[in-house]
DNA sequence: CGAACCTCCTGCGGGC
DNA sequence: TGCCCGCAGGAGGTTC
């Protein structure tokens, strides 16, 4: 479900929540994540947050005796803020008790997520986010970075993109929706598209991502943040699930196919 | 190394 | 109405 434009708008709605508070209480009522939620996390009752950071589609909340939990929503997780006497829905796996008579819930029906705790040192350097690529929105992505990705590369532009060591928080939706926005097709290998066209693609990818958190992300079928509102971002896509639906440019139909296993949209008439 | 394919899991919508 | 199929915002693993 998430890509990076969710998961910064879910961190920026916890953030306030958690931030300098202790939680009251620990509650892991399913531990059949991606990896195992260690039960020991109970145990960080009382534990304050002294950050709440996000790496990629990872969320990292700091804790003052150094540790740190490492969160991610995988294709369905969200986290909701909720009262203590709401009633709990299926698939809420992680319940943390905050002050005030509030909880923030850890929810994810297909269990692709993960929650996490490192006791101590850098979380960045754990073994899921050792590896990742730079983030979008920072200086330290660029089309030289994107150069060097691409050089040796015959897959697909797409695929490169998505590759979160290449470059992190670019999902299936805003692959699309960038590379419509930098006229390039989907499918053209890699290394054949010219350096002014990755300068392109950088900028469109800033610049969708951008757009997009300042709309409270994309909801397609279930994404909410952390008030259970959806974002609104879908409703300024140009090519993501708009299959035959005439581009909003060039009025030609969005055509639709199936690339490296998912599913991909583009004008064939806006992007060469 | 890269590329193609598979897998984890639940829920939902479409077709019959 | 019900059942079956395919598909879904991720990402790690295997094989060649």
């Amino acid at each position: 479900m998430p890509e990076l434009p969710e998961v910064e708008t879910t961190r920026r709605g916890i953030e306030p929540h958690l931030l300098d508070r202790a939680f009251t209480s620990i509650q892991v009522r399913e531990t059949r994540l991606r990896h195992p939620v260690p039960e020991t996390i109970e145990q960080l009752a009382g534990h304050r947050t002294t950050a709440v950071r996000r790496r990629g589609k990872y969320l990292i909340v700091d804790l003052d005796r150094g540790g740190s939990l490492i969160i991610h929503l995988g294709m369905s997780g969200s986290l909701r803020i909720a009262g203590e006497g709401d009633e709990l829905r299926k698939h809420d796996h992680v319940i943390f008790g905050l002050p005030g008579g509030l909880q923030l819930r850890y929810h994810d029906p297909r269990r692709f997520g993960l929650v996490l705790h490192v006791a101590a040192g850098d979380p960045l350097e754990h073994p899921l986010l050792r590896s990742l690529g730079p983030e979008p929105l920072s200086d330290a992505f660029d089309a030289s970075v994107l150069h060097a990705a691409c050089r040796r590369r015959s897959a697909p532009i797409k695929q490169v993109i998505m590759d979160a060591s290449v470059v992190v928080g670019v999902g299936n939706i805003y692959a699309s929706e960038s590379l419509f926005h930098a006229g390039i097709r989907p499918r053209t290998a890699a290394r054949r598209v010219s350096r002014p066209r990755l300068d392109r693609l950088v900028e469109a990818i800033r610049k969708v991502l951008a757009a997009s958190i300042e709309q409270g992300g994309t909801t397609l079928r279930d994404f909410v943040n952390s008030d259970g509102e959806p974002g609104y971002f879908r409703q300024k896509l140009y090519v993501y699930e708009r299959a035959g639906d005439p581009c909003r440019n060039c009025g030609a139909p969005i055509r639709h196919a199936v690339l490296g296993q998912r599913a991909t949209y583009w004008c064939a008439n806006c992007q060469r």
